[in-house]
RNA sequence: GGGUCCGUAGUCUAACGGUUAGGACGCCGCCCUUACAAGGCGGAGGAGGCGGUUCAACUCCGCCCGGACCCACCA
């Protein structure tokens, strides 16, 4: 263990007494920064567990941490610099003055967990006992997490590890369902068969919210119909094999070509059905021959048509993506063969014009990334619609950082054309609390408060409210996943449970989420919240831009562009992957990983160690009239008020690219290269009085001092391990920014100074002359203040 | 079709309407100057296009071109 404690007696101001001819010790014995110290601060700070949140403090911060989702292996470095930089949200709250309240938690439920488990273990959901697929999935999902939880510890995140949550816990658990109940209560449920997004590899129904278009090469096929007086059409599709639930052929009245058609039938090939021809707006006569087929169902449009023109849907595929019965001698085929083989059969009977090969955006599962089809189900529906006004409302008034994602949630809102089915044909996620009357199907709902498990627990009810029949069949469906992460806010406050505390801390102060889930996470915890409390769930919402590769490229297993974060962590320390993601991009905009940047951002590390090692030579001196500095500090002193000032806005507005880039700009291509060297020999005593030397002293330690501070968020290790060893006993992540920089402002100078600087180092060189040898130079009148000092720094001789 | 963001050296990224357009990586050259060769100094190299507003435009406005993403009923 090193020497940095919080009681250490250490006596930070026993350095030798200044005399010009001592050599200075640094208190920073170490010529380089050594990460290991990472672990041991770390340890220190859950010992005296400085980060304690005070529910009675006068000023709250609360932040509604993302639990992030365990859905493989390696966790995403955009992930892991993402937390990293919610940490930083925390820990510029607490020296803007708040008790900031910073919970952790895991997502634990739902497909992707499911789907995980299965190739992990090489099992199926579908060919095993519930029972012993949970205990598999809970298998996998203790080893990511462990891994998960070593990552944000080991990046230093000052969140409650602790009390940690799982949203598959049974606490958990218990208030998602007791939300469902609520709401059951208040009508906002109900039950609907009605075609919707199905996946047949999860073989689940999906919200709108989980569908992702990918732009997939499909073959638009024109296949030839006859009318019934024995004229030949064309029709273009992409669904061939959905020939056999075409219920009606579309084309636009205006079109000349076809006009004539309407009001005939066409016939289906290969089924021979006789089906209407009628004219539609939609239809689109550019668009391959100008006729359309309707089918149940290709798409949603299909969907709007069927109910618009009153047509009689045919169900061709089945809830294994399977042709039913109805597609004929295709039945039992998947889609994708079906089609094939249909495509085959038309061209053997001269059926097919033509097929051309078309981008098309096809409609896949977020998780499986198949396509979906549109299959009626039974589903349970959660009431959205009717909040679209207040939802928008809400989108307006809140907080967006930065404000120009806000575009994205209202898009997303404006959107949204039904109501959110919420159960799903799954296994690992919070099961929906209803048993049904075995006699006359009566939903009941339990009353809220415990966990229930319908699948396997008898019903907690004696006898059906509507028959009195005394049987019960549990639902065997659970909840999408977002129905339970959408509570975070509620859960995190104690909702339900600690009305006191729940008043404290809800709604959050901050959202942090990336762009990526706002059309699910964010906007459905808006909702949710404000179904069950009427109140907007934070304040801020706090939106990062996707982690890409090195070449602005999205990360992805199949590309083989994954960057693990572990490596790098381990290679460079918590600090300088730190440093890399908030020194990356502004707030909100795409960010670029390789261990490149990260190598790069390791090197201010290192600057920082041996600028703050050449500092801890020096006495601190604290006490000192300002008005006896030099021209040079007050210089310096002036430049660092200005990004101070720059720093603290970036602070406040959790945009963590300013201060890391202001600070290290200020540090590197002032500080060290300019004040540094311009003070060095009145710092050493050479050729400078005492009262000189120690203004140097006092200027180089209030630099130093409030750099660190100004760091301390970003990179909280090694700020933390310089500012003991320096400045006291009490740690950096204590403090609050309540610096005040009161000087002559002197930044007009910076320029004339940096420009007369450089002319010397270039006309030394030119001269082939050593930097410490003597050089014959004019100073130019407007820093003529400075004078004395520079004629030190460059050796200038009259 | 609508929307958001973005086009600054080979790459990445800054700058109240007035700057010799700043910095980083990479490249070239020189240097161990008592914090730092994981460094210092120097050097080469840049505004997608066209208009407009203005005394003044990288910056504001419009259009075009190009890229990323989101939304929408192109089968």
């Amino acid at each position: 263990m090193v020497n940095v404690g919080y009681n250490s007696s250490e006596d930070f101001n026993t350095f030798q007494s200044n005399n010009s001819s001592t050599k200075f010790e640094p208190k920073l014995q170490e010529t380089r920064w050594s990460i290991s110290h990472e672990k041991e601060i770390w340890k220190l700070w859950q010992e005296k567990n400085i980060y304690k949140f005070d529910p009675n403090a006068e000023k709250i911060f609360s932040i509604d941490t993302p639990p992030p989702y365990p859905s493989g292996k390696p966790w995403h470095v955009g992930a892991a610099s993402h937390y990293s930089q919610i940490d930083m949200i925390a820990r510029a709250a607490r020296m803007l003055g708040y008790s900031v309240y910073f919970p952790i938690g895991m997502d634990r439920n739902g497909i992707g967990v499911e789907r995980y488990a299965e190739k992990r273990f090489n099992i199926s959901l579908h060919k095993m006992p519930r029972e012993e697929f949970l205990k598999y999935c809970k298998q996998a999902l203790d080893e990511l997490e462990a891994e998960m939880l070593e990552i944000m510890k080991s990046l230093g995140l000052s969140g409650d590890f602790d009390n940690y949550y799982q949203t598959d816990s049974e606490e958990y658990r218990k208030l998602t369902q007791a939300t469902f109940i609520e709401l059951w209560n208040r009508g906002l449920i109900y039950f609907d068969t009605r075609p919707n997004n199905y996946c047949p590899v999860c073989k689940t129904t999906i919200a709108d919210a989980e569908v992702v278009y990918e732009e997939v090469p499909t073959k638009l096929v024109y296949i030839k119909f006859r009318t019934s007086d024995n004229e030949e059409i064309v029709i273009a599709t992409t669904r061939p094999e959905l020939l056999c639930s075409c219920q009606a052929v579309l084309i636009n009245a205006e079109d000349e070509r076809y006009k004539h058609l309407v009001g005939k039938k066409a016939i289906v090939p290969i089924y021979g059905r006789e089906v209407p021809i009628l004219a539609h707006p939609i239809v689109k006569s550019e668009f391959g021959s100008g006729i359309e087929m309707v089918c149940s169902y290709g798409d949603y449009n299909d969907v709007m048509l069927f109910r618009e023109l009153g047509l009689k849907e045919i169900i061709a595929i089945d809830e294994d993506g399977r042709m039913t019965n109805a597609a004929g001698k295709y039945a039992g085929l998947k889609v994708e063969e079906a089609r094939e083989k249909i495509i085959e059969d038309l061209k053997q009977a001269g059926l097919i014009v033509k097929i051309e090969q078309i981008m098309h955006r096809t409609p896949t599962c977020e998780r499986s990334h198949n396509p979906i089809e549109i299959i009626p189900m039974q589903e349970i529906y959660l009431k959205q619609l009717e909040f679209k006004d207040e939802m928008l409302k809400i989108a307006n008034e809140l907080e967006f950082l930065p404000e120009f994602h806000r575009q994205l949630l209202i898009n997303w809102i404006n959107s949204i054309t039904k109501d959110w089915p919420i159960s799903r044909r799954r296994y690992y996620a919070t099961e929906i609390p209803i048993w049904y009357c075995k006699k006359c199907g009566k939903p009941h709902v339990p009353k809220p408060g415990k966990y229930y498990r319908p699948w396997k627990e008898k019903a907690p009810f004696e006898k059906c409210e509507a028959c009195g029949s005394t049987e019960f069949i549990g639902e065997t469906r659970t909840f999408d996943t977002w129905f339970d992460s959408s509570i975070t806010p509620l859960f995190i406050s104690r909702f339900m449970k600690d009305e006191e505390f729940f008043k404290k801390v809800f709604p959050a102060t901050i959202r942090p989420q990336g762009k990526d889930i706002v059309r699910t996470w964010l906007y459905y915890t808006l909702l949710r919240c404000y179904q069950l409390t009427g109140k907007r769930a934070f304040q801020k919402a706090w939106i990062t831009g996707y982690c890409v590769d090195e070449k602005g490229e999205k990360m992805s297993k199949s590309k083989g562009n994954v960057i693990d974060p572990v490596p790098l962590i381990q290679k460079y320390g918590a600090d300088a992957f730190r440093f890399w993601g908030a020194s990356e991009s502004s707030l909100g905009f795409d960010f670029r990983a390789s261990e490149k940047r990260v190598e790069n951002a390791s090197k201010f590390i290192t600057k920082l160690w041996n600028i703050a090692r050449y500092v801890s030579q020096f006495p601190l001196v604290e006490d000192f009239d300002e008005s006896k500095l030099l021209p040079s500090d007050k210089w310096i002193l002036s430049e660092l008020k200005k990004t101070y000032d720059k720093c603290l806005d970036g602070y406040k507005s959790f945009n963590f690219f300013i201060p890391a880039t202001e600070v290290r700009e200020f540090l590197w291509n002032l500080f060290a290269n300019h004040y540094i060297e311009m003070s060095k020999k009145r710092a050493y005593g050479e050729g400078f009085n005492e009262e000189e030397q120690k203004a140097a002293w006092y200027t180089l330690h209030k630099v130093m001092k409030i750099v660190l501070k100004l760091l301390a968020p970003i990179i909280p290790f090694i700020t933390e391990y310089i500012w003991l060893k320096m400045y006291g006993t009490k740690s950096i992540h204590l403090q609050v920014f309540d610096e005040r920089i009161e000087i002559e402002d002197l930044s007009s100078y910076t320029e004339k100074l940096i420009e007369f600087n450089s002319l010397v180092w270039k006309e030394k060189k030119r001269k082939g002359l050593s930097l410490k040898d003597p050089i014959k130079i004019s100073i130019p009148e407007e820093i003529r203040m400075f004078e004395k000092e520079l004629k030190a720094m460059h050796n200038i001789e009259e």
